[in-house]
DNA sequence: TTGACATGAGAATGAACGTTCTCCTATAGT
DNA sequence: ACTATAGGAGAACGTTCATTCTCATGTCAA
């Protein structure tokens, strides 16, 4: 099959994912060409072009893979919090600072993505409101399972607000946006006993 | 001075700024040409160059202009409710939930292009946080003259309310996130009294 | 009118970038 | 060993775009 000095297309596949994932986020789709990518995972241009067709394919395999990504990192970390003790709908703001304060942060990925208009099509916004359905259900179904009147509602109005902690957190490049938010959560989440 | 035929500078600096408005919300930055200004707005590339010497500097000036619009068409929303009779940080969500609902309505401006790393520089970033502040400034003031306690806690808590709303709603090509967000802001409130 | 200057229309320049192509190496199956 | 094929390196192509330049026109002050 494949030489053992060479990586085979699933290997390649996982390099270039994973650049695009650093490299994507750090200065947005526009801000990265192909040769970027090659760059940063040692793919060549050939490999690339052969494994995704277009920078358009290889946009949405980045999103795809990253809702993955994210989505554990999420739950696990709301998880982690769950079995010291505290509120999931709470531990989830926990995560988002605990984000935020990390070198690099550039606010949520999709949000991002979403704005770069000239760079995005419509497969993509699909995936990206995807991922927003998909944070929604899990917040949800965190909502239901905490016993509270009306989950759906307050898994929402949870969604809402981590939104828009994560975007100001970024624009304002503080974490004041996310205790904030935080904070309103634990209002509405009392309001919800 | 100038010919009554052609325009000048504060009239061309006026149908650019028109101009930019329209189109870099619409297409955002990195998916505008200084060509298309020029098509929009009928000033010419020379003239372009002599009111605003870079792109850079053009984005700079649409940020500004931008800022004083929008909060003037946000603050006479809210205060045309207030005089109806509405809890203006109620208000709030209302106009941004009649806005969202208009046709070409892309979230944010503020974020979008807070979003196009490629295109932005540290002064863009400066305008944006600053128009971030005074919008945050303006909710802490709404909640102080409701009367409520701890204004500041509650004026943070809508402001962030308020941006998940916008990004939700245009990620989503959806009201709901900004009706989940009044309802949230409404317990908040509530709970301030 | 004439010369100095502003302006418009749009071509030219130079860089960036997505995508394709060429040349060359190395491997795998025969 | 021999050929067909995959793959790498990176040049080449075609386009887009910010920015500058050229040429032609028109205006104003004298």
């Amino acid at each position: 099959m494949s030489p053992a000095a060479t990586l085979d297309n699933a290997q390649a596949r996982a390099a270039v994912l994973r650049s695009a994932n650093a490299v994507f986020y750090a200065r947005g789709i526009a801000g990265v060409g192909m040769a970027d990518i090659r760059n940063d995972s040692g793919v060549s241009l050939r490999r690339l072009y052969s494994l995704y067709p277009s920078k358009r394919e290889l946009v949405a395999a980045w999103l795809t893979d990253r809702h993955t990504i994210w989505m554990e990192w999420f739950t696990s970390s709301v998880d982690r919090c769950r079995t010291a003790g505290e509120e999931p709908l709470l531990a989830a703001f926990d995560a988002i600072a605990e984000w935020a304060s990390s070198p690099g942060y550039r606010g949520c990925a999709f949000v991002n993505s979403a704005a770069e208009t000239a760079e995005i099509d419509d497969t993509h916004r699909r995936i990206i409101a995807a991922h927003k359905e998909s944070l929604l259900t899990y917040l949800i179904s965190l909502a239901r399972d905490g016993g509270y009147a009306e989950p759906e509602r307050l898994g929402r109005m949870i969604g809402v607000l981590l939104d828009g902690a994560m975007v100001d957190a970024a624009v304002l490049r503080s974490c004041e946006p996310i205790v904030a938010a935080r904070d309103a959560a634990a209002v509405l989440i009392d309001a919800s006993q």
